[in-house]
RNA sequence: GGAGAGAUGCCGGAGUGGUUGAACGGGGCGGUCUCGAAAACCGUUAUUCUGCUUACGUGGAAUCGAGGGUUCGAAUCCCUCUCUCUCCGCCA
């Protein structure tokens, strides 16, 4: 949620930010609707102060035997006022809430302008040593569709037959290799990169949505378990950064760096078709989550660390990928800054999104009230709040299984996994 | 699922209609004392909204789980909801 504050006084800024967004721009309604507000909330203050300079008089009054039926009479009139207009004040201040609610943050600066992925900025590379685009034979490598099925460790027939399309099985090495991937990514980051691990709830409330942004606008992508008003997951994002939710945090435990894996639960709704096939879109992945609560002046540059921590897996890993700065068309709802780290898959030819590395600034830790009380001015402050996904499995294991496939038709595992795994060899 | 108890400030814990933003204790912070520390003593200890000033500040309003209601006046009375705890049942 932006500050109401700041679109008060910087209202071109902020039409023009969400404008970048390719979003509506409703800021001239919530600028007239929050003038009335203050309004009302003069009125009202005013008589509520006249009531409470009267009502702590009348006892005094009552023992000195002084008669107060007509100032009785006169507060039941200025409480009937009252109430009138806090009932106003509430219903307008509900209706600017939910205007605000869906106001999307606004891009930082040095993110470029641009209307759709294609505008997205190319960073940099990074590819494994002798690593080359084209395959040495000439053949055509396998899709890991065609791996998984061939080696038996990935199901989604059956997948689609217990729960849905979109339901991926893993199964033997396969199912091996997934869980070796997310010990060795959680164990990386942290003995590596000074996070600790928090094993979140799948489940989460409504009020959690909320704070990380993901409700009201986008309901549609999300399960929602109605009896009980719970929400599966979209990513640990989710539970993670609603840890602190409603929560002053002390300024020396700044940053606070956790990571948790999670699976990810997401409808998807519409997208069907397009890249649906296999893992590029399924409705439920697994993910390690990097979740940060910064100062508000190192923001930015913690981003620069988080894509870093998020790079290092792949690198460990051995697998080419290439970093994208997302232009301010292509940047989600709460986000003010966000790198895409993309890895190659040989087999569909294309850079697949496999993390998103996102700086929100104070837009969700204003929506989740997350504070720090600043040690100088004695006063909370709303926190910095950014995530990366380090990585998502779904389409890591695309490129994983296309990258290390051996002419023959079977997959290495990576060295850094072979200890997980207790196997060098899918076969 | 059945029965009961409870929710107060950083923490513990009083408070059942009128200077209660909230006793008392603990913790934290500042100070006195000390070579230093402890002890003791003194002081201080929230957040949000809003007006004026916009550097500091200052006036007002609101906040005792959440939301309504009664009343001139509610932490205190009434209603609804949420959550927590205890016992029983069920269960990985």
């Amino acid at each position: 949620m932006l500050d109401i504050k700041f679109i008060r006084e910087n209202p071109e800024k902020v039409k023009q930010g969400i404008i970048n967004k390719n979003e509506k721009d409703r800021i001239d309604e919530v600028l007239e609707i929050d003038q009335k507000r203050r309004e009302l909330i003069l009125l009202a203050d005013e008589l509520k102060s006249k009531r409470n300079q009267v009502s702590s008089k009348i006892p005094q009054m009552k023992k000195a035997g002084q008669d107060v039926s007509n100032l009785l009479a006169e507060m039941k009139t200025v409480s009937g006022q009252i109430t009138e207009l806090d009932s106003k004040l509430r219903e307008i201040e509900e209706n600017l809430n939910s205007i605000l609610m869906y106001i999307p943050n606004i891009p930082h600066e040095s993110v470029p302008v641009g209307k759709s992925a294609e505008d997205n900025v190319v960073v940099r590379q990074w590819l494994p040593e002798g690593f080359s685009f084209t395959s040495e034979n000439g053949l055509k490598p396998l899709d890991h569709i065609e791996i998984g099925k061939k080696l038996n460790i990935l199901d989604f027939e059956r997948g689609a037959k217990i729960s849905g399309s979109g339901f991926p099985v893993y199964k033997g090495k396969g199912a091996t290799l997934e869980r070796s991937l997310i010990n060795f990514m959680l164990d990386y980051h942290l003995h590596n990169h000074n996070y600790s691990e928090i094993f979140p709830p799948f489940l989460v409330n409504e009020d959690s949505m909320k704070g990380t942004g993901q409700l009201p606008k986008m309901a549609d992508d999300m399960y929602i378990i109605n009896l009980d008003g719970l929400y599966p997951i979209p990513t640990a994002e989710v539970p993670i950064t609603n840890l602190h939710r409603d929560e002053i945090l002390n300024e020396k435990d700044l940053p606070i760096k956790y990571v948790g894996y999670s699976a990810c639960f997401r409808r998807e709704a519409g997208s069907y078709g397009k890249e649906s096939k296999g893992f590029l879109r399924v409705h439920q992945f697994n993910k390690v989550e990097m979740v940060k609560f910064v100062k508000p002046e190192t923001s930015f540059d913690e981003l620069e660390s988080l894509v870093k921590d998020a790079e290092d897996i792949l690198q460990a890993l051995n697998i080419p990928y290439r970093i994208l700065m997302l232009c301010t068309g292509d940047l989600s709802f709460s986000a003010s800054k966000c790198y895409d780290i993309e890895t190659w898959s040989p087999a569909e030819n294309k850079w697949l999104e496999a993390s998103s590395c996102s700086n929100f600034v104070d837009f969700q830790a204003r929506r989740a009230n997350i504070r720090f009380r600043n040690e100088q001015t004695k006063k909370p402050e709303f926190v910095h709040t950014l995530n990366g996904s380090g990585l998502a499995t779904s389409r890591l294991m695309v490129s994983l299984l296309e990258n290390y496939q051996t002419p023959e038709g079977k997959v290495i595992v990576p060295k850094v996994l072979q200890k997980y795994t207790g196997f060098n060899l899918i076969d």
